[in-house]
RNA sequence: GGGCGGUUAGCUCAGUUGGUUAGAGCACCUGCCUUACACGCAGGGGGUCGCAGGUUCGAGUCCUGCACCGCCCA
């Protein structure tokens, strides 16, 4: 065969790409057993997401771990799918195409929008609306699958899936039916982390602090019976009318003698409850806290507590609804004051605004009013909750949702999170501290539009009345449903949102509902028992730190709620990437790195190695140095390889067995092979894959290329086809065959390519070549003295420096060397000094014994 | 405020259970086009291992405290 003249990465690259589709070589056979599978749950990207430098680094983790266990004979699942549904692709085709859904609006089939269009937001309907989600998470999931494949990704595309389609649909309506009926989801109307810009309900892992700059306001509280007044700290002041009781510390000797009667709110007038409670702060503030449906977490535990009325003045979408104040008198009345009129007439200049607007005019109102503002308003910074994707801060606002019940798991979660093991191990403890701490059931629901529906629907009554209790659920086999377009059983859909009729739940599930059952999808769960069986818990999750307290934990709670076990017996995970200056790549910061560039002037495999040299969960800066590095190890590689089977190419193959190596050098060289595949071999068994490069590349370049192969070389030069010759030929192809396949996970592409030139009677592929062990070097005999090796490394080290010392070439011949040498050490030295002697040219040669030195010495002399 | 991780050569990083003189790559310097590779080869300079204590015959490694950086959680 012509070898090629140069390496080439892009030409090989498609080449290969192609044929590795076209020989299936990546297939799951699902006829093998669990314990010849190796099991693996991609976490599937959000395709709505920009594709980023840090993607082709953690993906690229999991296929080394991947390749490797399908080298050591394991049938690999490796499944990959797209996670396209929830708010990230909504907000993405509202900008994209500028329109808003609407759902009260009809389906228009002909509805036809231009992206980029300028002016006001068009509102359209939800199933339009949806339509438009798919249109553009079609693309994204192609430019994704486009990336993978360039990157030598080894999935299995016909297990691919996406998190909105119909399978996933299906499996995720299912586990809600199953947790339904164990028990273990409800409904409630409680006050629940709320974005008013996208209103909907989050959860607590969807919730992150901000650090924002805010004032404290004081503001004079009037004392029933007293003439006198309490001083509260508030940072919320637009929210006094929803004041319903005041908290002091039950050891703050400075309020003790108020606690048990009424305060006053000023401007308002109604009379709360003051209550001595040990979560009031005495050093936040004034030490006194106005308690507001709802102000904060501890707001709701107090009034749940307390059992105080709830004062809802904030709606929805954030604006403080209309209301009245009546007399203290009224016993109905949720909002009373000791001066409705007063009342009434300052809540007139906050209804409807916004609460930020709403505060700068209270704070208006309460600066014109005397007795009001007790002192000057203090600036303060501090941290505030918001939606991780959202703009605003979030409000406390009581909807009906879906919950999943965790609060009362968490002694069981966590004994799941020890089951799985975590590497690096330290890892473990995020996933603890994140269960520890839980404050919050899973809120399921959020009320928006592409999503997994919530697959239910609710009589309504004679009386119009929606009758949440008795949900109606949909048959198993009718799976996936969606509750805005079918009927329930027993129904039709002339009775939709009729008095007697029904009307089906308009949420959709959070997105990690979902994508918390990736095993479960993959394995299909629902429709084939069997195969789950055989599949489920899975080998190892690959993934990264930050989704440890979501992807990783949800799983962990799906496993726990439908079977009783761990999704997964490993969590693997990669770190990040990070700017240069060591910071957190974001889109805001405009320090991202666009991926596909990156592989067009590299080529994939030096991607791969960039990737692969970075060890596990340790977070890396990125350095396009190191692209350069792999790219010069994969020349070198194309080179070495090819001239190493140049050497022996004209060679029957047959002749060039283990048996056939006869000379102590090439002995020596393999006897260093053994512990090299026991080491990369035991690196990778731990997931190390970094050290296991580390460990290969050393001794390829150092042992193999820049020692053993020029010490061999003169050698294979020879015109007989002499004993001396094949030892060499054979040595030099065993130990090629075993150093491709150890780099073949972490450079795919051109490690088929020298596979291809010699191997390929061996195997098909490479990357279905059986993985070296040390036991197939066993029928190559051991060297006769253990020194050997080392010998033949300080000798060549000691003549070459001279050379180097005195300007000179390699080649330049050596008059004389004198090699003193401990008796043990004579042997080896004997054996190995042909070699030596050919490769640098030296014409005269003494070894003698020598008890005084250690190892060997030699005295070089040129001329 | 609590937790986790990091701090090793100019830069990016390795450093096994404590054990000779602390390593690699890149960058730098000096040579070498040696019948694979100049994207190469040989040689070389460069480090108080964040700081301060402690344990030990011996500490980059173990313990305590501190500083700085990052992440997570209040």
């Amino acid at each position: 065969m012509e070898l090629p003249k140069k390496y080439q990465s892009l030409d090989q690259e498609n080449r290969w790409t192609q044929h590795w589709d076209e020989k299936q070589l990546y297939a799951w056979d699902p006829a093998c057993s669990r314990e010849e599978s190796f099991v693996v749950d991609t976490p599937p990207p959000t395709v709505s997401g920009s594709l980023h430098v840090g993607h082709l680094f953690s993906y690229s983790h999991q296929d080394f771990i991947v390749r490797f266990q399908r080298m050591m004979g394991k049938n690999i699942f490796f499944p990959i799918g797209w996670d396209d549904n929830g708010l990230p692709t909504e907000r993405r085709v509202q900008n994209m195409y500028n329109v808003k859904c609407e759902p009260h609006i009809h389906y228009d089939p002909d509805l036809k929008v231009e992206r980029g269009r300028k002016g006001a937001p068009i509102p359209i309907s939800r199933k339009n609306f949806i339509e438009l989600c798919d249109v553009v998470t079609k693309e994204d999931e192609a430019a994704f699958k486009h990336l993978w494949t360039r990157l030598g990704l080894s999935y299995d595309w016909s297990l691919e899936y996406a998190t909105i389609d119909e399978h996933c649909r299906r499996t995720s309506q299912a586990s809600f039916l199953d947790m339904l009926q164990k028990d273990e989801v409800y409904q409630d109307n409680r006050p629940v982390l709320w974005d008013i810009d996208f209103r909907t309900a989050i959860a607590q892992a969807e919730v992150t602090d901000k650090e924002v700059s805010g004032a404290y306001h004081f503001l004079r509280f009037g004392v029933e019976g007293k003439e006198d007044h309490l001083v509260i700290a508030t940072t919320r002041p637009e929210l006094l009318p929803a004041c319903v009781a005041v908290m002091v510390h039950p050891e703050d000797e400075r309020y003790s003698a108020y606690v048990g009667g009424q305060a006053i709110t000023p401007l308002f007038g109604a009379p709360v409850p003051l209550i001595a409670d040990h979560r009031a702060d005495p050093e936040k503030g004034t030490g006194v806290v106005m308690v507001c449906t709802f102000g904060d977490q501890t707001d709701v535990e107090w009034w749940q507590e307390y059992k105080l009325p709830l004062r809802q003045i904030l709606g929805q979408d954030g604006r403080l609804l209309p209301l009245e104040f009546k007399a203290v008198s009224d016993e109905k009345a949720r909002w009373i004051s000791v001066n409705p009129e007063l009342a009434n007439a300052t809540y007139a200049q906050l209804a409807g605004q916004p609460t930020k607007k709403a505060q700068q005019k209270f704070v208006e109102i309460a600066e014109a009013t005397p007795g009001i503002i007790d002192r000057p308003s203090e600036a303060i910074t501090h941290a505030v909750k918001f939606f991780e994707k959202g703009d605003r801060p979030l409000e406390l606002i009581p909807t009906r949702q879906w919950y999943g019940k965790i609060m009362d798991k968490k002694e069981a979660l966590l004994e799941q999170g020890r089951k799985i093991q975590w590497h690096p191990e330290f890892m473990a403890k995020r996933y603890e501290h994140w269960v520890e701490g839980l404050n919050q059931d899973w809120c399921l629901s959020r009320q928006r539009f592409f999503g997994v529906p919530i697959p239910v629907w609710y009589p309504i009554d004679e009386q119009g009345r929606c009758r949440y209790d008795e949900v109606i659920a949909p048959a198993a086999d009718t799976l996936p449903v969606d509750p805005l377009d079918d009927a329930p059983p027993g129904y039709d859909n002339s009775q939709r949102d009729q008095p007697g009729g029904f009307t089906g739940d308009p949420d959709v599930f959070d997105t990690w509902a979902t994508s918390s059952l990736t095993p479960q999808i993959a394995s299909r769960w629902v429709e084939d028992q069997d195969r789950h069986n055989r599949l489920f818990p899975m080998d190892i999750r690959p993934q990264s730190h930050e989704i440890i307290r979501t992807w990783a934990f949800y799983t962990i709670v799906k496993a726990y709620l439908h079977e009783n076990t761990i999704p997964w017996k490993h969590v693997v995970i990669s770190g990040w990437i990070l700017d240069p200056d060591r910071k957190k790549m974001s889109k805001s910061q405009g320090n991202v790195i666009t991926p596909e560039p990156l592989i067009d002037q590299y080529g994939a495999d030096s991607v791969r190695y960039w990737a692969a040299r970075a060890r596990l969960g340790v977070d890396t800066a990125y350095d396009e140095q190191v692209f350069k590095v792999g790219r010069k190890l994969c020349t070198k590689l194309f080179n070495a390889a090819k001239f190493a089977i140049g050497r022996f190419s004209e060679v029957d193959r047959s002749l060039l067995t283990p048996e056939a190596v006869t000379e102590e050098l090439d002995r020596a060289f393999l006897a260093q092979l053994r512990p090299l595949i026991t080491r990369a071999t035991r690196a990778f068994e731990e997931f190390d894959y970094a050290q296991a490069l580390g460990l290969v590349e050393d001794f390829f370049w150092t042992a193999f290329c820049d020692n053993y192969l020029e010490m061999a070389k003169p050698r294979t030069y020879e015109e007989e086809l002499s004993a001396s010759r094949l030892s060499a030929c054979a040595a030099l192809r065993i130990s090629l065959s075993a150093l491709v396949r150890m780099f073949a996970p972490f450079v795919p592409y051109i490690t088929e390519e020298i596979w291809s030139w010699e191997f390929s009677e061996d195997a098909l592929s490479v990357h279905c070549a059986p993985w070296p062990t040390a036991a197939e070097l066993e029928s190559v005999a051991q060297p006769v003295n253990g020194k050997s090796w080392s010998s033949a490394l300080m000798l060549t080290e000691q003549i070459r420096k001279v050379k180097a010392d005195a300007n000179l070439s390699m080649a330049a011949p050596v008059r004389e060397a004198t090699i003193s040498c401990a008796p043990d050490w004579f042997e080896g030295v004997q054996a190995i000094a042909p070699d030596i002697i050919r490769m640098l040219r030296v014409e005269n040669w003494t070894v003698q014994k020598e008890e005084s030195v250690e190892s060997l010495s030699s005295d070089v002399h040129l001329e």
